[in-house]
DNA sequence: TCAAGAATAAGAATCGTTCCTAAAAATCAA
DNA sequence: TTGATTTTTAGGAACGATTCTTATTCTTGA
């Protein structure tokens, strides 16, 4: 555990809920530790990833976002204003059937896409 | 339907269930039309997924990659190799629950991860 | 205490993709 | 048909996100 892998943790931790991107994590772990790199901020949020510690979403046309919530749970993204929602892994069902046996499923990503009340209420917001 | 659209149409016919990238559309569509840019290929493309006449299909660290097929159908990627597999949609099934009323899911999009039975044989082919 | 390995900062390089510009082609109006 | 307007194109520059390189700074442990 480096200082900058602290940096990381605290930078997500102040994130929350937000699914940050790995630039807003890098401008939040600087107010931790104003000398860490944007490379140095890439490279531990994808050794976290790889060890579970964090999970990556991936958004079409635009950057990846982390999330150190690591409880079973999916997203949905607002086509709107591209925030990302949590859905609680019991609201999500997958069933995929008739996979040839010497195929092994590994895991599912489920990405919804949806226009959140706001979008919904008062238009498209950037984006 | 310009020489350049049609030369796309044709490279995603050659292509076949093989799901190509843009790039190699772009190799393709060359047969047809050495002369097409590869911003060209890109344009149409993009054209032909906002008209739904083709499916682009979001990979984890890679680019993108296009399906000509457009009936309704989810993917597997291998990520042994990099191969993407087609299942049928009648095979999937997606619930979500619990979304709150205000908020207006627009699609899922499933993709599933697996190693196929080359990977599981012969171990992890590059990428 | 020193050597060997791991992690870092800084910025260059890379990859996939989009944008820009000038030229060519298609469309339309009279 | 002719000219004007619009659309599309080729070619390559530019872009954003991410990874890589290099030289330097930590760790670690014999």
């Amino acid at each position: 555990m480096t200082a900058q892998k602290m940096a990381v943790v605290n930078a997500l931790r102040d994130a929350g809920r937000t699914h940050p991107t790995a630039e807003t994590v890098y401008a939040l772990a600087k107010r931790h530790l104003p000398t860490i790199a944007l490379g140095t901020v890439y490279r531990n949020l994808s050794k976290m990833v790889e060890s579970g510690e964090v999970v990556r979403i991936l958004v079409p046309d635009g950057a990846d976002r982390f999330d150190a919530d690591i409880s079973d749970h999916m997203h949905i993204l607002c086509i709107g204003c591209g925030k990302i929602y949590d859905i609680e892994e019991n609201n999500v069902k997958v069933e995929i059937s008739n996979v040839p046996e010497d195929v092994q499923l590994i895991r599912f990503d489920v990405m919804a896409k949806c226009l959140c009340a706001d979008c919904k209420q008062h238009g498209l917001n950037k984006k």
